[in-house]
DNA sequence: ATCTAGATCGGCT
DNA sequence: GCCGATCTAGATG
């Protein structure tokens, strides 16, 4: 892996959460931590909107969810199931709620951090979904409210080009008929649900 | 291959 | 009090 990686800019963030979701696709998630650097290719993700999206936690204003209307590229992560936190990017302009889930990444530099992380040793099982995918790259509730444009946790450029793109229905959601939001990269080993 | 339950707890009605 | 933007292990076909 190349040691340039450079942070995606927060206009990126400021648009349509599900075009941003999109086109995060072959983009790199990193985090430089006390173990060395962590880098996964983002092959899964989510857009989640504001007030008109019922499976979006900001379908109301709580305090928990407040955070979707705030500045792109702030860093929404939340406790689930008892046992996992996600890891969201909030989008929008300042003011609109939205955001997306990071689903899964293809782990490209610092695997043996993950493996140990993961207690797994198969590359595609390390970040192959919203819980497993926080667990190998380190990411905690300490991290709700970090600035995803500069490390130590940031988004940075990648390959969207060489990204087949697929869209389908958001894994676990009932209440989002006609809203096929999850986007992945086709024939990819790393997505989730194989 | 597909299903089921259990873990485990914060946020919300 | 209920249930979830999940994962794993174990059972069953």
């Amino acid at each position: 892996m190349n040691a340039d990686l450079r942070p995606l800019p927060r206009a990126f963030f400021a648009r349509n959460s599900v075009d941003v979701a999109r086109d995060l696709l072959g983009h790199f998630l990193v985090h430089e931590t006390r173990q060395g650097r962590l880098v996964g290719r983002i092959v899964e993700v989510e857009a989640y909107r504001g007030p008109r999206d019922p499976a979006s936690h900001a379908y109301r204003l709580t305090p928990r969810s407040r955070i979707m209307w705030s500045q792109p590229g702030t860093a929404y992560v939340y406790f689930t199931y008892g046992n996992h936190y996600c890891l969201n990017v909030v989008c929008e302009p300042e003011g609109t709620a939205g955001a997306v889930l990071f689903r899964a990444l293809q782990p490209v530099e610092g695997r043996d951090v993950m493996r140990r992380a993961r207690g797994v040793d198969a590359p595609h099982l390390l970040a192959s979904g919203p819980g497993r995918l926080t667990q190998a790259m380190a990411v905690g509730p300490e991290h709700n409210g970090a600035d995803l444009t500069r490390p130590p946790l940031y988004v940075a450029y990648g390959d969207p080009a060489g990204v087949r793109i697929k869209r389908s229905g958001r894994i676990g959601i009932t209440a989002a008929a006609g809203r096929p939001w999850r986007f992945y990269a086709d024939r990819s080993p790393f997505v989730s649900r194989r």
